[in-house]
DNA sequence: ACCGGGGTGTTACCCCCGGTAACATCGTCG
DNA sequence: CGACGATGTTACCGGGGGTAACACCCCGGT
């Protein structure tokens, strides 16, 4: 049986186990979970990173390119921005536990998966920013607007959508549309609420 | 000596040994670095999370509260947007190090500090949404979309703000004018571009 | 003067984790 | 057959987080 093949089956049994005992597991325990042990895993993927950039490579893959086919959609500026948010989504919306433990990894958790998305949001910025610069018109300042907001709103989708699926709030069409609003300056155009009372914030000095 | 100021001792300590060595640094490397032996640390902070959150704490603090603030200003809402990222960008400008090393635990680095600026975020959404809810007036929408954008706008100043931070491609105010401008839906005003080639992205597909 | 408690600190240890070395086995191709 | 490339194993290392047990030191109370 050539490589491939086996390191698949090696990474699927180490999804099971990080979803099962979180981003923590050990090696010991996924290559139990193989029904193998160690020093297996080392010849495949090299270190513990190179197992866990496998696993969310494989995970991260699709959103990546759903992303990208949506950035490149001929629509109206509007429609796409909201095909494009309703994209990522509902990519993350589909594999919940997935996402939550890329995002996540549980505090006191001596693992790098903190991190492992980071790869991937810099891929969806860099799409981001190209499509701007590509279709959008800004003027002198096109590549420094571009660069800004392609982060920028990677950013944005990243933390509103990890709230949206922590709480599940709205439905997703109805987050999509409170997304695509902020980016069409609704924050800005909205009239002033007659400065109620706003007393610097009652704020107890708690922390966390 | 009572507790609290060795304990502030130990936290110096602590910095500046993170700062030399990373995240990663040892609950060893620390004690040594303050003169003293692990079981101390751990009679003070409990475990190494304990640590790390005291450490964070005290580097966020200071900018948490300049961030509320600012949210707080009596300006017009564009002046009091602008006020808010400038002093976000600011903060984390004065202390890069501490900042990235909060934000970026180098990869292959068996620490818990990738989360640790987690709550200072989640307390400035908190602040932004709060502001939005009492100062905007939008409708029967009003407390899904400040909670939506209160989290959108802290992850896109996050992501913005990092990325500034690492390539410096302009200077403070105009960054915090490329943000604000997309707040205020520069993105949504701007006119097409004439379409251009866009031959859906090259793509290699290259990985990472 | 004596003791006890709350602070300081230490050495020595445990367990587990990531990672490696050395060795044994099986199937396939020349 | 033999070599090669894969499979797999056991046994070990270094080091990290965390704890137990013990020792000192000072100060206030009786």
């Amino acid at each position: 049986m050539s490589r491939e093949p086996r390191r698949e089956q090696l990474l699927n049994a180490a999804d099971r186990v990080i979803q099962r005992e979180g981003p923590s597991a050990s090696m010991n325990a996924i290559a139990a979970e193989a029904g193998i042990t160690k020093p297996i895993l080392y010849r495949h993927f090299g270190d513990r990173n190179g197992l866990i950039r496998a696993l969310t490579e494989r995970h991260t893959g699709g959103l990546l390119t759903a992303v990208r086919a949506a950035l490149a959609e001929p629509l109206e500026r509007r429609d796409r921005v909201e095909h494009v948010l309703d994209t990522y989504l509902a990519g993350i919306e589909a594999r919940p536990q997935v996402y939550r433990l890329l995002t996540h990894p549980e505090p006191g958790d001596p693992s790098g998966a903190g991190n492992a998305l980071a790869p991937a949001l810099r891929q969806i910025a860099e799409e981001i920013t190209r499509a701007v610069q590509h279709q959008v018109d800004l003027g002198a300042d096109r590549d420094l607007l571009a660069e800004a907001w392609g982060r920028g709103i990677t950013g944005m989708v990243l933390a509103a959508g990890d709230w949206w699926l922590e709480t599940r709030p709205c439905s997703r069409t109805r987050m999509v549309q409170a997304l695509a609003d902020l980016l069409w300056g609704r924050l800005a155009a909205a009239a002033d609420l007659p400065t109620a009372v706003l007393p610097t914030a009652p704020a107890e000095p708690n922390g966390d």
